[in-house]
DNA sequence: GTCTATAGGACGATAGAC
DNA sequence: GTCTATCGTCCTATAGAC
């Protein structure tokens, strides 16, 4: 990919995360990104490829920080690994605030644009396969089947305490002392033979 | 309110629920309810005004729903109670997921638009009281705080459950087993002692 | 590849009659 | 209270020069 289309795709994750998906213009692109509105259009055909590669990005960029739980911390116990891993979503940094609103705008708009469908269900189904693998290691005793049914409740809960937070519901700390405890009770819950085959 | 004006709202809320808040026009609305365009200004003012009243509509509607779990089937213990209160709202008829669609974009909205902040937080404040009632209920040994975080879990698990199913992320059934294994691994949670006083 | 300029349409909102 | 008709703006998308 050129350099750029590169800059547009950041420049529209950045519209994203403050106007949200249908609140995207592209004039308002064009000018966060410092090119014409001609041009975007010679690079992405329409709106719609726009939102399309971002969104394609922005499922990138969101595998990439939590694939790489600790390059800078490592020797971690899997129980910390995996609390990491989640809570490093809720997190008032700019870039993760910006991936938490985006991938929020987008799971709202796939309700009613099913061409994004696709795309949102297959980075979900890598991103709750990826923190069943954590629970794994967490709990060696337990299931497959009942690690992915944690990690899809984890993912879920995160997704929901997220949108609220960023929708003034819930404070950030509440949010992160919440999925805390979810994560305790998930590991109690597995320990307690509900991960067991049976 | 005069019957024209609850019939607007009705199909404001419809027309939420197939198009989302971002993709109502003003028009469409208009011909959803059978009147004019004209008239809805008449009635509401602006698009905005017609937001705020059909959003509260769409709150009201939800606690009625869930503050009277039981009217045909009374009797029930707290735990079926609890369950039936959570699950209601994952069916696939046609008044839920309108309302479920409509809450769900409600709650999407409000990360852009800081005017419906006030008014959704409060109802998913009353939301969340409920809840924990039902919990306190069900394990009377545990105390308000501890019932209110695991309600706030249970609830915000349950709309990231809702806008997976709605967006084709998971599948109606999953959803459900989800969720009640979340309320089993709550209330065990709560057993464990994280709900004592201490 | 990148720009300026603008066509063309959709949409929110209002005017004014009844 | 309700309608028909329409204004003005904003926005997507394209034409055409460089």
């Amino acid at each position: 990919m050129s350099d750029r289309r590169t800059e547009i795709v950041r420049a529209a994750t950045r519209v994203i995360a403050r106007r949200g998906v249908r609140g995207l213009r592209v004039g308002e692109l064009a000018a966060e990104a410092g090119v014409s509105t001609s041009l975007i259009y010679y690079h992405f055909t329409d709106r719609a490829g726009i939102l399309r590669e971002t969104l394609e990005f922005i499922g990138e960029r969101a595998d990439r920080y939590t694939a790489e739980p600790d390059r800078e911390n490592p020797g971690n116990d899997p129980r910390t690994e995996l609390e990491q891993a989640l809570l490093l979503e809720l997190q008032d940094a700019a870039e993760v605030r910006e991936n938490s609103t985006a991938w929020g705008e987008l799971r709202a708009s796939a309700v009613f644009e099913s061409s994004l469908r696709d795309d949102l269900a297959r980075a979900t189904h890598s991103w709750v396969h990826e923190i069943a693998g954590l629970l794994g290691r967490t709990h060696p005793a337990g299931t497959a089947p009942a690690h992915a049914a944690s990690a899809e409740r984890l993912t879920a809960l995160l997704e929901g305490l997220s949108v609220r937070w960023l929708s003034g519901s819930l404070s950030l700390d509440q949010a992160r002392r919440l999925l805390g405890e979810a994560i305790d009770a998930e590991l109690a819950y597995a320990r307690a033979g509900h991960g067991r085959s049976d």
